[in-house]
DNA sequence: AACTGCGGACTGAATATTCACTCCGCACAT
DNA sequence: ATGTGCGGAGTGAATATTCAGTCCGCAGTT
């Protein structure tokens, strides 16, 4: 095995095991015999378990965001490129239960707190999914062609139903399917649309 | 002090510092220095902390319902049924961001998982907010007023805005005013009607 | 080609700490 | 005296992190 390959053997093991039991369910010795490595080799390639859940976090929100912006035209109209956006958010966390589980676990828990306090400091999106759907909203609603609200307000209206559907789904409580993922989609367009 | 204050003393300090620190960052020994109670004391009145956070979960759930109840009229049509729950809901909730920390906590770890499947397989409404905003979207969606769509979808639309906002809100985001309030509801009202 | 010495990635038992929970004796009431 | 509720030092299990050594591959020598 090449260097590289056991960092990533490491946060591969550390993100399913996370989802699966919790930061605080899985130890480090759990983590190492997972990634078949010893206890000592996470050490080498993280300061501590917090920076391996950091890193583990900057890699999702990093693939996140290039599976919502692939195939994404700025030449669209509004509504399709909401659409597309929404759309892909839905179905990629709809098929990476894991994904949606570590980082759920992250942005509910202190770490979480403390990157939502940084990003507002720092003047950035203020929250993980996206900027591109922002520039979106904005443009909405200087168009006119979604209702002049707070930001953060429209953000609410559109990402909390997804959010919610998705644990729906993933506990089994539902099934999604195309008309399903459909009918959410549009149904946050008519929370936010004039 | 008595004996029932030792109980509710015992509890409002895990609830609270649980809201702070969570579930794994505040040890038995915090909770009873910070309710005045020796450590062991909290075995007297709880099994172990599991029960402890079961109990202060329990509590805070039926508080919870009895404020969305309080003026409740089952007489009001169908809107005003549906903005008076959502109104209710919301401001409890903002106002009570120790409450809503801890419930978030609750539902996003173990316990809530657990809590949910029960409540799916005994039949209940599968979430703790309320029964009687389900027979409003089932008469909704009946009398022809709300979208024919999945009860968990309906619900989704509804209810996911508002814990966004409200995190938002508790995070020093935005302030929530009467103005902000309504609009939220309106838009939630606006995602599932016909 | 065979041997030797060496650097550093890797290991996992040992360590130090933390935590939930127990238990024994005290203080106060009867 | 006897009983009851309580406190808090103590216990053992679990955990993150460390560190003393192992092992592998390569560069330099013969």
């Amino acid at each position: 095995m090449t260097e590289p390959d056991k960092r990533t053997a490491i946060m591969k093991a550390a993100q399913q095991l996370i989802a699966e039991h919790g930061f605080h369910g899985t130890p480090t010795a759990m983590i190492a015999k997972q990634a078949n490595v010893g206890a000592g080799t996470i050490y080498r390639y993280f300061e501590n378990k917090d920076e391996l859940i950091f890193a583990i976090h900057a890699e999702l929100e990093e693939e996140l965001q290039a599976q919502m912006h692939s195939g994404y035209d700025q030449g669209w109209s509004l509504q399709q490129r909401f659409s597309h956006l929404m759309d892909r958010l839905l179905r990629y966390l709809l098929e990476r239960p894991q994904d949606f589980s570590f980082l759920e676990q992250f942005y509910n828990s202190p770490f979480g707190n403390d990157l939502r306090r940084d990003r507002l400091l720092s003047g950035g999106s203020s929250c993980g999914e996206d900027d591109r759907l922002h520039d979106v909203f904005e443009a909405g609603i200087r168009e006119g062609a979604i209702k002049e609200l707070p930001l953060l307000l429209v953000h609410a209206l559109a990402i909390g139903p997804i959010v919610f559907l998705i644990k729906d789904v993933h506990a089994g409580l539902i099934k999604a399917d195309e008309t399903l993922i459909n009918e959410c989609i549009v149904g946050c367009w008519n929370a936010i649309k004039v």
